[in-house]
DNA sequence: CGTTCAATATTGTCCTACAAAATTAGAAAG
DNA sequence: CTTTCTAATTTTGTAGGACAATATTGAACG
C-alpha cells in the first residue's frame, strides 16, 4: 500500500525549457520516433525533476516506468537513463527490484547533509571572497544575489525557498571551482522537503535573509576567513532549525 | 586517431567478487540470457572500474559500446548502465553523441578536487575523533587503519596507493556520516591516475605514512580540531604536490 | 487476526531495428 | 603533395517487444 501513483497531465514535454504540447512537435506520429536526439532523456529528467521539487511525485512514492513510459510516451531506456541523472541529484534513489522511489531523508541524514554543506559551502564562501577581486566575477555574483537586498518582508515561504537556493548557488558558483558548485547544487536539492514542512515563519525568512546579507557583504569586501565563518553560522543555525521540525517530514522512526 | 581499443582478455566475469570463467556459469550457451539477476550491469561495472583503475584502459580513451558488449558478452542495456555508474563515481565521463570516455582530468580540476577533499576529510576525521568513542568504531577503526604502523618502508607506490586510499576511507567511514563516506570515496577515485606518473618516491611515501600516523593517533585520542586540522595540513601537502606534476599527466593544455 | 500461497505487477536483461550524429576514408581540387 | 569537400562507415540515441526473476497483492485458510 505505498505505491501511490499520482496521475501526469497527459502528453506534455519540456522541450529545451519551454513548455509545450506534445502533439504539436511530433512531425511523424505512427510510432513517435522522430524527436530531437538526444532531447529525450533531457525531457523525462526535466519533467521528473520539476515533478518531485514541486510535489507532484511525493517522497516515498514509486516512479513505476510502465506508468511513465506511457504517459510520457518515452521507451524504458531513456526513462532509466533520467533516473540514474535523478539519483545523482540525490533526487531519487533506486531499490534493485523496486525501481525508482522518490527520496525521502531521515532526521539523521538530513542533519549529515548538514554538517557536509556547512564544511562545503564555507570553503565556497572563502574562495569567492578571493574571486570577487576579478570585475567579471563580482559583476556576476552581485547580479545574481540581488534579490537579498529587496527590503519588502517575505511571506510566501515558496519564493524565499527559491531566493535562498539562487543565493547558496551564487555563492558556490563565485568560488571558481566547478566541481564544488555542482555538488552544493546536487547537496541542496533533497533538502525542497522542507517546502512541505510549512515551518518558516516570517521571522525565519527575515533572519535568514539577514544572515545572507552578512555573507554577501563579507564576500564583496574580501573578507574570505569571515565570509566562511558567517556562513558556515549561517547553516548550523539551518541545521538546528531543521532538527526541531516534526518528526512527520521525516522518513518514518529514524531519529 | 583518439580510439585506441585496448582488447580485453575474453569472456571472464567478476560474479559475487570472485573472477570465474564464462563457460563454468552460464546453464546455457544459446543466448546467455541465464544469469543471475541483478548482476549482469555489476560484472561489467566491476570489469571497467578495475580495468580504469589498472590502466587497461587509459585515460582519454574511447570506450565503445560494441566492443565492449561483443568483448563482454553483454547487451546494450546494462552495458549503459555501467556506464552511468562509473560517471557519477567520477571514472568516465559522458560525451552526447560521443559516449563514454575515461576521465582525465586537468590541472586545475585536480586543484579543485584537492580544496573539496581538504574541507570534506577535515570534517570527516573531526567527526571520526568524536565517534571514536564507542568501542565498536573504534575497533572497526583501527582494524582498518592497521596497515599504517607497519613499519617496512614502502617502496611499491601502487601498493601504498592503496594503503593510502583505505586510510582516508576508514577516517570517512569512522565520521559516522554515510553521506559523507559515499562523498570521500567518489571524490578520491578519479585521482588514482597518479599511479601512472610515477613521481612518488620512497621518501614521499614516508613523509605521507608519518602524517597518517599523526591524523590517526589525534582522532584515537579523540581530539577533533587536531585531527582535522592534520587531515587538512596533510592534504595540503598532496595537493602541493600534485601541483608540481609534470604537465603530461594532465589533460592536454590546461594549466 | 495472522499465515500461506497463488495471481499479478514490476523490474532486469536481452534482442533487433533504425535514424541521427560523428568519424573516417576517399575523391577532387589546388 | 597537401588541402578540402563529400560520401561511406561507424557509433550512439531511442523505440519496441520479449521473457525470466523478483516483489507485491489479494484471497483462501487456519
Amino acid at each position: 500500500m505505498n505505491g501511490i501513483r499520482l496521475s501526469i497531465q497527459p502528453r506534455k514535454w519540456y522541450l529545451n525549457g519551454m513548455l509545450q504540447d506534445a502533439a504539436l512537435d511530433s512531425p511523424d506520429e505512427r510510432n513517435g520516433s522522430a524527436r530531437a536526439r538526444g532531447s529525450t532523456v533531457e525531457h523525462v529528467f526535466l519533467h521528473l525533476k520539476d515533478g518531485i521539487l514541486c510535489g507532484r511525485y511525493a517522497p516515498g512514492q514509486r516512479l513505476i516506468e510502465a506508468d511513465l513510459t506511457r504517459d510520457l510516451g518515452v521507451s524504458r531506456g531513456p526513462l532509466r537513463e533520467a533516473f540514474r541523472r535523478l539519483s545523482a541529484e540525490g533526487l531519487v534513489e533506486s531499490v534493485p527490484n523496486k525501481g525508482a522511489i522518490v527520496r525521502r531523508l531521515s532526521a539523521r541524514q538530513t542533519q549529515d547533509l548538514f554538517d557536509i554543506r556547512t564544511a562545503l559551502e564555507g570553503l565556497a564562501a572563502r574562495l569567492a571572497a578571493q574571486k570577487v577581486a576579478d570585475p567579471q566575477v563580482r559583476a556576476e555574483f552581485e547580479r545574481a544575489i540581488a534579490p537579498i537586498w529587496i527590503e519588502e518582508p517575505r511571506d510566501v515561504a515558496v519564493t524565499y525557498l527559491d531566493e535562498n537556493r539562487i543565493f547558496h548557488q551564487a555563492v558556490a558558483d563565485a568560488s571558481g571551482n566547478e566541481q564544488l558548485s555542482s555538488l552544493v547544487r546536487q547537496l541542496q536539492l533533497p533538502l525542497i522537503m522542507f517546502q512541505l514542512s510549512g515551518a518558516l515563519t516570517s521571522e525565519t525568512l527575515r533572519l535568514s535573509n539577514q544572515e545572507h546579507r552578512a555573507v554577501a557583504r563579507a564576500i564583496l569586501e574580501g573578507e574570505g576567513e569571515r565570509a566562511g565563518a558567517l556562513m558556515q553560522a549561517h547553516l548550523d543555525r539551518a541545521r538546528r532549525f531543521a532538527d526541531n521540525l516534526p518528526r512527520g517530514v521525516f522518513r518514518d522512526g529514524e531519529r
